[in-house]
DNA sequence: GATCACACGTTAGCCAGCTAATGATACGGT
DNA sequence: ACCGTATCATTAGCTGGCTAACGTGTGATC
């Protein structure tokens, strides 16, 4: 039958990827997933599990059972939101703020490990057919 | 900080792809991660779990349990090896080898739908580039 | 011929996505 | 003031990846 080129490419190179950003992540006690809610809160700390979600289009329930694990592991903690009892703010730890630089480091040294060799031209090339595929499947944003 | 494109568009793209390929396999009965499984199994039915895992670079348990939900779909069920006891055979069923056909069009539709608008040059090259960002990272074969 | 190491599949349990169902709170209309 | 709807978070339960532990069967060695 006729290969697929791409698609073959494509899983091989995202497990690859997911492999390395566990490994690079998990150093640090952090889980491959949580590392995004962790940049969110960087940006704005105290959000709801329902923002975050919206902005890293998860669903709503990712989010909740991994900010329960991530309040575990000492990253945040719940509080009460002060005019709505429906909602529930995340908030940074010590720990969890602390880590900012170091993680940031570890997914630019990422990056830089997966596109070694690739001039900037070819960079800004592989962006735009990632973003061309993306909006070809009818990504949103 | 440093916005980092290029793990943002991957991740995205990433996504996109996971969510048009369930779409489309889901269809026909068939989750997105049994279609490897099939396909591997098209090609040389009565494999062993532990034969599919390497060929896929998947750990044992994970085709295992595939291999139990796809017996309970109907699309394969387990033979015992003739010379060696502790060897499980995964055979197709009719209902899993008449399926190939229309897989097959499923995953080359949504490799076209992917890969829309974009030149046969382009083609070559995005996965010149996932193939390099493969190596980079250790990845096998 | 018995025993012991190795190979294989399965089970148990973790994380991370998802949907559907639950429960609590806010808010609008009456 | 009340009642119903809408909006949150959470829980339950699915798939699909993983590792570690388990049990059984082969085969080699003695």
């Amino acid at each position: 039958m006729q290969r697929d080129e791409f698609q073959s490419a494509f899983w091989a190179t995202k497990k690859a990827m997911a492999e390395a950003a566990e490994a690079a992540f998990n150093q640090h006690g952090v889980r491959a997933g949580q590392q995004f809610i962790l940049e969110c809160l960087w940006e704005a700390d105290g959000q709801t599990p329902g923002e975050l979600a919206k902005r890293l289009e998860l669903a709503t329930p990712t989010v909740t059972r991994a900010a329960t694990r991530m309040e575990a592991a000492g990253l945040l903690r719940r509080e009460a939101h002060p005019h709505d009892a429906r909602l529930v703010r995340l908030c940074l730890t010590e720990r969890g703020r602390h880590l900012e630089k170091t993680l940031e480091q570890e997914r630019l040294r990422l990056t830089d490990r997966a596109l070694n060799g690739l001039s900037n031209e070819q960079r800004e090339q592989l962006i735009r057919l990632l973003e061309t595929i993306h909006t070809n499947l009818g990504g949103r944003k």
